[in-house]
DNA sequence: AATATATGTTAGCGGTCGCTAACTACCAAA
DNA sequence: TTTGGTAGTTAGCGACCGCTAACATATATT
């Protein structure tokens, strides 16, 4: 797998789920997604076979490094992004989507350059 | 058709050929895109069957006013945002290929607060 | 006239990634 | 023990959108 986006938001999203509770699990990813359970499961098949995630005789999912290592760059994509709009005046909600896509896009070089913008004028 | 990506970027290829040159035909598309022709007839098709763009007997593509708007819309966001991202310190080609992916996903909301950002810093 | 080149189309493949329907397994409550 | 809810899987559909192979035409070249 050549990580698509939908692979990176399901790293991203199992991520930050596990940021917020002991354990996550196919269903929880579905609700979070807004997707079906079947949809969900074969994405966490994929991921599985790919080495990024591992899944429990109970069904709970964790990360490998390398799924985790994915999911933060994402994440942390995300975080930059959705503040470099918030910073521009757009609002919240419209500055979380929009970053949600662009995320998965961007080359390195852009998103250094926008996360360097964000350091230098807009510290902490 | 709810316009997807490709057929934005169709409609701005045409566009852009055609600023360029005095008549945009399939294969200047093809050519341009680095698609195949057939990808391109489908394509075309599927516009001209929207109302996007008609095509002559000759082979010669022009675009309706709705699928010139639509192109319009579309090359100003790819010129606003590789201008940001150049101003931000991205090289010229980098800035123009991400600009190309952002161009299609970003809100209103989001591409008008960039604007306005660029028309007050970055005044030219 | 015969052949070659250029453009467009048709038919069909394959990968991504949503979906529903239906099945399984498990676990808890009546 | 039977019933019922929860979670995951399998099978298969359908939309999007690239692709190649093969064919139809038209125009140009020999």
């Amino acid at each position: 797998m050549s990580m698509h986006e939908s692979a990176e938001m399901y790293l991203e999203t199992i991520y930050t789920l596990s940021l917020n509770s002991t354990s996550v699990r196919s269903i929880d990813v579905a609700e979070a997604l807004n997707y079906s359970r079947p949809s969900v499961s074969r994405a966490v098949g994929l991921l599985k076979k790919d080495g990024y995630l591992l899944m429990d005789e109970e069904g709970f999912l964790t990360l490998t490094e390398e799924g985790r290592a994915l999911a933060e760059r994402i994440y942390e994509r995300h975080t930059v992004l959705t503040a470099a709009l918030e910073a521009l005046g757009v609002d919240k909600e419209t500055a979380a989507e929009d970053a949600c896509k662009i995320e998965h896009d961007i080359s390195d070089r852009t998103f250094d350059a926008i996360k360097a913008h964000m350091k230098t004028y807009m510290p902490k």
